[in-house]
DNA sequence: ACTTAAACCGACCGGCCAGTCTGTTCTCAT
DNA sequence: ATGAGAACAGACTGGCCGGTCGGTTTAAGT
């Protein structure tokens, strides 16, 4: 375990500069050297510690972009009862990030999948993992949502999963190049818009959620 | 003219194909012999025609990508009135054919974006224009829905088109591997959900197009 | 029939890149 | 101190790909 412990340094720092050049240039439009000038280090570093470029870029999916993806885009979203204000909240922060030009695992996981579609198989197939994983969390998160009356009862909650997460992604490729703030800003408040018809009418519109409590 | 018209053929052959195979590989992944070798043709053929395979691409969007999303996105939206109906009958036709795995335009152009994005600056240009027209032109259809009063007067038209934009782009990244058709049907619903809460409320709630007639 | 230019062929070049392999340096237990 | 394995260096290979270039075929005008 303590030996292996200047191992998983340098593999850590190969992974976070690998997926932070993947991200800008693209998986096929960097090589393996790229990323090596940038930690001055040797395809024999390289090829000691990953089985091959794929094998590498998988691991930097499961090491980084899972774990970011949760603290990003799932957990923010998770512990509230308030679900549609806890998903404006949640994209808000998501969104202004990308504006600074970081990191945006949302946006990175959009972009990869793009990338590979149709080109690579098995790096598809844990990159749905992750959009399934997303997709099942905002589901329950809209049910939950529901239970404690934020959410009209007859909204079809996969419905709304698949909904935001595809403006979500769509904002994100909108953003790239022209008016970045700008575009963020009215999304946002379109997205507002679209939850104002979303929310409970009538009777029981009041929360029940101090009686109930939070679900699970 | 007339002479020009063997030229004009190959041209066009090489020009469909080729978009047909960047589309389907990416542009990096697809090398111009792997075109030529479609076409039982030869790179002499191709660099007689074209200067570069950049140079190649470029005329694909002016000559195809950007006539088809007008054919496909923007003028099934502009002749009509009811500009929620032509935009939700629009997008159910596209996601149609998305479904069906044929070149769907809108798509074409997002997924280029994203792979040109940060890579090629002078392309991008080219993209940046045909999503700079497809955005105006959704803002003057909102408009002119506003006028025609199946629209809100207080909804940001600028926004309603961005939203619509990102949505679209996003759900088609959505359906490339998972459910293409329920994901569709979910998304066509939800649409139709955000239209709901941009309607006009309250008095002016009829339509006076009869009175004004259509603008432009 | 002959000329001429357009259209096309395909071998070739130079550069890039994933992956290999041999060898060197570092680390640490004994 | 030293042997052994972990960690790393870097030259090299084979394949692919964009682009070039000298040559051949086709077609049209005269």
């Amino acid at each position: 375990m303590d030996k292996t412990l200047k191992r998983m340094a340098t593999m850590q720092r190969m992974q976070v500069t690998g997926l932070e050049l993947f991200y800008k240039k693209g998986y096929y439009n960097t090589s393996v050297d790229d990323i090596l000038k940038e930690l001055s280090l040797s395809k024999g570093a390289f090829y000691y510690h990953f089985d091959s470029k794929e094998d590498f870029f998988i691991q930097i999916i499961e090491n980084l972009l899972v774990r970011k993806m949760y603290s990003m885009l799932i957990e923010p979203i998770e512990g509230h009862e308030n679900t549609l204000d806890s998903i404006t909240n949640c994209f808000e922060d998501a969104l202004e990030t990308a504006v600074h030009n970081e990191l945006d695992f949302g946006f990175v996981l959009s972009n990869f999948v793009n990338e590979f579609n149709g080109k690579n198989e098995k790096i598809m197939k844990h990159l749905n993992d992750i959009l399934r994983i997303w997709e099942a969390n905002l589901v329950s998160a809209v049910q939950r949502g529901k239970f404690n009356g934020f959410i009209d009862r007859h909204v079809d909650s996969e419905g709304m999963a698949v909904f935001l997460m595809s403006s979500y992604m769509g904002i994100r490729t909108l953003m790239v190049e022209t008016a970045p703030s700008a575009r963020k800003y009215r999304f946002m408040s379109q997205l507002r818009q679209y939850f104002k018809s979303i929310e409970p009418k009538g009777e029981n519109s009041l929360n029940p959620n101090a009686v109930f409590g939070n679900v699970n």
